[in-house]
DNA sequence: AAGATCATGTAAATCGTTACATGATTGT
DNA sequence: ACAATCATGTAACGATTTACATGATCTT
């Protein structure tokens, strides 16, 4: 019934961070930090909760004031942060990546060369977007001097990086596609 | 009982490149060719060439010469050519990535800066050698001149690009880190 | 009063990976 | 003969997404 493993310490660390929270405020939080590396859904998140809860890894907050909604509110048990701590100390596993645009450009010879073309350009629009939301992102963050938030820069640098490089990317691919359409029209 | 969905289109896609292929040489095709983006197991593979095959988008190719190893090799079908056609101009879809590395270091102030730096170093290995692998695979490409070596070059660039975007985020991360550390000593 | 959003959950479908299982053929 | 690898598949498990379901609370 419950889900297990990298969900699990996702839904760990967030909590860790946050100190306490609930489910559904768990998953805005992840919407506005981790969304471009990791998200949950509220499917995955409240089995796992429960799951949680019953290794004793997290308890829930018994709340202070009585005039809040009716949520539940958990947080780290001593256990729950030894296990978080064990899975953060192992080196990461490279996770397999599938990429459809990718795919799809592979195949490109089985259609025209147009079609490839406005893959990448719908493609570039789309990552411009994303770029100016995460350079928002980051303004913002800068601010702060934390450790916390340095680590969450450096993931955000990451997906800027990554962004500016599939920008070029596109560029140059729908650049090669032309001159090769242009020949073959000759 | 069979796969479904984009594992279909992976490996009608391969056969149409292939012109005609067994199970087994899809497999090893795509080891060499989209395994950076794209991978099948053999356990998907063959429920779905089955199931490809009942609905008559790939047959059964009699085999020319009799001293051939008893395997099936199949081809498209007219049918199937529109299908994956059809599949093909649709603009793909995003799909959902979870990097574990990016998670773990946006969990870092839980754990001693070191943790995060030995799991970057790890990486930037990692990564190194991934691109000597696909340098060596660009060269040999690069000779040839046909549109379909255009399509390869293009996915295997995207790479390419993002192994050195993710080394220099690698490098400026540690450096970062680093600096940080001193800062807590003091 | 109505609509948005807060809040939590279940069930079913989908999907993919790992482990298991088997046997033929080729090269040394 | 033996090892490698060719070749095809099944079964069980693990995990995630989508759809479904419900009701409270806040805002206008």
């Amino acid at each position: 019934m419950a889900k297990s493993s990298k969900s699990q310490f996702a839904i760990l660390g967030m909590l860790a961070i946050l100190k306490k929270s609930s489910g559904y405020d768990l998953k805005k939080h992840m919407e506005s930090s981790t969304q471009y590396f990791w998200k949950e859904t509220f499917s995955s998140i409240y089995p796992v909760l429960e799951d949680l809860e019953k290794q004793k890894l997290i308890v829930k907050v018994k709340k202070p004031t009585q005039n809040d909604r009716k949520r539940n509110i958990y947080k780290l048990t001593p256990e729950g942060h030894n296990t978080l701590k064990n899975w953060l100390i192992q080196p990461p596993e490279d996770m397999q990546l599938r990429n459809e645009l990718l795919l799809k450009l592979f195949f490109g010879a089985i259609v025209p060369i147009e079609v490839s073309i406005e893959h990448l350009k719908k493609q570039k629009k789309e990552l411009k977007n994303k770029l100016s939301t995460y350079q928002k992102i980051k303004n913002k963050l800068s601010e702060n001097h934390s450790l916390e938030s340095l680590y969450s820069l450096i993931t955000l640098d990451h997906g800027i990086r990554h962004i500016l490089t599939s920008i070029e990317w596109c560029d140059n691919a729908i650049k090669e596609l032309k001159s090769a359409e242009q020949q073959t029209i000759k």
